[in-house]
DNA sequence: TCCGGTTCTGGACTTTGTCTAAAACGGCAT
DNA sequence: ATGCCGTTTTAGACAAAGTCCAGAACCGGA
C-alpha cells in the first residue's frame, strides 16, 4: 500500500480544542496526528499512519505513534478494534456502531447503527461490568458453490 | 500461563472418523491435535497447542499446528476468534455462540446462545454475502470511578 | 516396489508491537 | 530569561505471532 490519498487535515485548533477537552495535553506530534485522523470516519492501522505522516513529511517515531493511538483509545477519542487477527484498527466514529469485516479484502466498514440493533445484552460474569459490545459480521465476495 | 491442567484426551478412533467425517485425511499430526481440541470447549490459541503437545512429549513443528488449525478452520472443524490482538483464538465449540472477553484476563468464555439472540441482520454489501456474525462483549473487573 | 502428490519439518524470515535509556520538550516558578 | 522537573519523544534493540521455503518423509495406488 504505497498510494497516498489526499487526506483532507484538520485545522489546528479544532484539534487542539478537541485534545484537550479529552484531558489530553497537545503536543505537536499528538496534533499531527489527531490531525490526520479526526478529518473524518476511517479505520487506520499503526503502520498506515505512519505512513501517511510519513509520506507527507511528518517525522514521528514508531514508538510515538503506538503509544498516541493507545492514548486516544484509552481516553475515547478513538475506538481500538481487532478483526483482522494481523493488526488493530482504530476507529475515529466515535458513535455506537458496529462492522462489516471482508475477509477477502481485509476491509473493514461500518454498519450504520439503526441496521443493527443489539436488544438483549446478557448480565456479566460476577465481579465483571460490561465495557462494551463489538459486533462484527464477516462478509465474503459472492460466488457460486 | 505455565500451568497444564489433565485434558482428557479424545479417543483415536473418534478423531479419526471426526476428520473423515470433515473432509481431512487423517495423517497423525493431525490426529494427535484433533484428540486434544476435541475433548471439551476450549479456547485455545496456536502455541498453547504446541505447548500442551509438546509437554506430552508428542512432536509436532509449528508449521504444522498453524497449518492444521487453519485447515480445521477452513473445513468448520473449528471457529477462528480475533479478539485478543495479540494472538488467534480457536473455538471448538461448534455451535452458534458468541464470547465474553476479560480485557483485565484476557480470557475468554462463552455467552450461552439464549442469552444473546442476534435478531435482525443488516444486508450485506452489494457483491457479498455474510460469512458469519461475531459478537464480543468485552468485560472489566468491576470497581469503583 | 515404485511413483507422484500431499504433508511435515526446521529454520530463516516478516510483521506488528513493546521496551529502554537517553535526549528533548513543556510548563512553571523564580 | 533561566533553571528545574516531570512528561514526552526518539532510535533502535527486542519480542512474539505467524508465514515461507526447500528438502525430507509419508501415503495411497498401480
Amino acid at each position: 500500500m504505497t498510494d497516498k490519498q489526499t487526506t483532507p487535515i484538520l485545522d489546528e485548533e479544532q484539534a487542539e480544542a478537541r485534545l484537550r477537552e479529552y484531558g489530553i495535553l497537545p503536543t505537536h506530534q499528538r496534533l499531527q496526528i489527531a490531525r490526520l485522523l479526526f478529518s473524518g470516519d476511517q479505520h487506520l492501522s499503526a503502520d498506515r499512519v505512519l505512513e501517511i505522516l510519513a509520506a507527507a513529511g511528518q517525522r514521528v517515531s514508531k514508538a510515538t505513534v503506538y503509544n498516541t493511538l493507545g492514548l486516544f483509545a484509552r481516553k475515547n477519542l478513538l475506538r481500538e478494534v481487532s478483526i483482522d487477527p494481523s493488526r488493530v484498527f482504530y476507529d475515529t466514529n466515535n458513535s455506537a456502531h458496529h462492522h462489516f469485516y471482508n475477509i477477502d479484502t481485509g476491509e473493514l466498514s461500518d454498519i450504520s447503527p439503526g441496521e443493527m440493533p443489539v436488544e438483549q445484552l446478557p448480565e456479566a460474569p460476577a465481579g465483571t461490568v460490561i465495557d462494551g459490545v463489538e459486533v462484527v459480521i464477516r462478509l465474503r465476495r459472492e460466488q457460486r458453490k
